[in-house]
DNA sequence: GGATGAGATTTTGCATGCAAAAAATCCACA
DNA sequence: TGTGGATTTTTTGCATGCAAAATCTCATCC
């Protein structure tokens, strides 16, 4: 259930905001969003879309005219996106919109790779929770699902990237081991890089079929590892699996730049095709 | 080389800071530490001193004021603080100190553990540069000096630490993984957690020595095995050394609430000894 | 022709003012 | 004495103003 909130009436402090129809809406609880979170998130939506030309300032004034507050909140957001890694600060000089080279990202999948298998080796040994066994199943059973309908449109692309965030979300969750999640949500942020980030190819469905059926496979594999607590195995293939989500990602971005493929995915505006940082 | 920045002469917008003698220092060159930056350590510094009752609502003003800063630089100082975990934000209502438990501490000590895992692999794979394998003998060299002078002053025990930090960072350095780097930042954050945070039996010196040679002998290890291509090794050492690292912490950390040991390391003012979060 | 620098302009960083939300206080009444 | 509600006080969140720094402009000089 939710209220719209109500705006200030004041003549002088007025900001409605006119190319943002939805504002001020916030829970009937407590969790009062406020304009900074909003801001936040709109922006780092903007940045991922590649709205602002990568390696080059953007000032707060921009910002807070496309976001439609005044620059203290927008100056606040910046500075959450600089924790993110998204913005860097120049001394005295403001943000300038961060990229990343295509070896970067690669490098990240392999680092959270790295983690999740940490994950998964945890869990192994410590016996997996019914409800994050539960939840993993939904996951594979989703994923089923969705592959029978042949041809992928734009909503079941999203629900199979949802499936994914959940599946290795549930992963992390549930080995238990709370710093880790903070490792594996940091290195999420690096674009491209979260499980969230899939390619799809739809100049040729077909590829992407097949690597979303050996994400599948590998998927059940991993629940089956851990299952069975064969904590190296299940290891492994958390490993292989995420080397695989790297070299995919290496192999299909020459066909993202040249537009063969859906540009759906956050972030790619602002990844570079390879050379130095 | 440093010079004294000149202070606003403005007789509203002074803010000179009585408490803080030392103020609006900046490096010749460029890299202008703005307001915000210092604000933000010294608000770090006091929250890991515990000066703030832990758990408790900080609300803004009184920040500002024992920084002698304004709000707004203040509110931005406890921004980032809170993307570093420190501070929890409360929807509408500020910010409160948050608390550790010993647990999560340890845990975060094990995750570091696994993350330089990692690195020692990696670099025992991909073999270890001339200038990082230097460095980290260096820090042998170094450790050894320090081990000679028996009983520990305040100024060795900085050294030691110092020493240590910079043997963990070269080792995750060395690997080359940025992203790798930035989880062991972000692990490093939980207090106690860093390899900075080493905790000295001043009560009982022979305890703590032979904590120190103990690392001391770890790191040679760790060393060698890196050199000799031995990355399963190395790797094993490595998450031994997290974890005696965090066994001590657990062992220790009752000495400290009893006082029997030096509260010089930042950050136990916010540890819990031990129940739920 | 290109470098140089004085002045104008923009932009950043911070302090402050103000309204809404939250917390504290007080008071009536049982 | 305890409780509920209304009123006061405090605090948060945001907009804005202003000065310093950075940047730009353009005319001058070598």
């Amino acid at each position: 259930m939710q209220k719209i909130h109500k705006v200030k009436s004041d003549a002088v402090n007025m900001r409605e905001n006119p190319e943002n129809g939805m504002q001020y809406l916030e829970t009937e609880d407590a969790a009062a969003e406020t304009q900074l979170e909003r801001a936040t998130e709109a922006l780092r939506d903007l940045i991922l879309r590649g709205t602002f030309p990568v390696d080059e300032k953007l000032p707060e004034t921009r910002v807070a005219e496309l976001l439609g507050v005044s620059r203290t909140p927008a100056r606040l957001a910046m500075a959450v996106l600089e924790q993110d890694g998204l913005l860097v600060r120049l001394p005295r000089r403001g943000f300038r919109v961060r990229s990343f080279s295509l070896d970067e990202v690669v490098e990240a999948i392999e680092v959270r790779g790295e983690v999740e298998a940490i994950a998964a080796r945890v869990v192994a040994e410590r016996g997996l929770h019914a409800d994050h066994c539960a939840r993993m199943e939904a996951c594979i059973g989703r994923a089923e699902i969705l592959l029978k309908n042949a041809p992928f449109e734009a909503a079941q692309r999203r629900d199979w990237c949802r499936m994914n965030v959940d599946f290795h979300d549930a992963l992390v969750t549930a080995c238990g081991l709370r710093p880790l999640w903070s490792a594996y949500a940091k290195v999420n942020l690096v674009p491209l890089a979260s499980p969230r980030d899939i390619m799809f190819n739809v100049a040729r469905p077909e590829l992407s079929r097949r690597q979303l059926e050996a994400t599948h496979e590998d998927h059940a594999r991993i629940l089956d590892a851990i299952q069975a607590r064969h904590s190296t195995r299940a290891a492994a293939l958390v490993r292989e699996h995420a080397y695989r989500s790297g070299e995919n990602k290496r192999r299909n971005f020459p066909d993202i730049r040249m537009r063969t493929m859906v540009i759906e995915t956050p972030g790619v505006a602002l990844v570079r095709p390879s050379p130095a940082e």
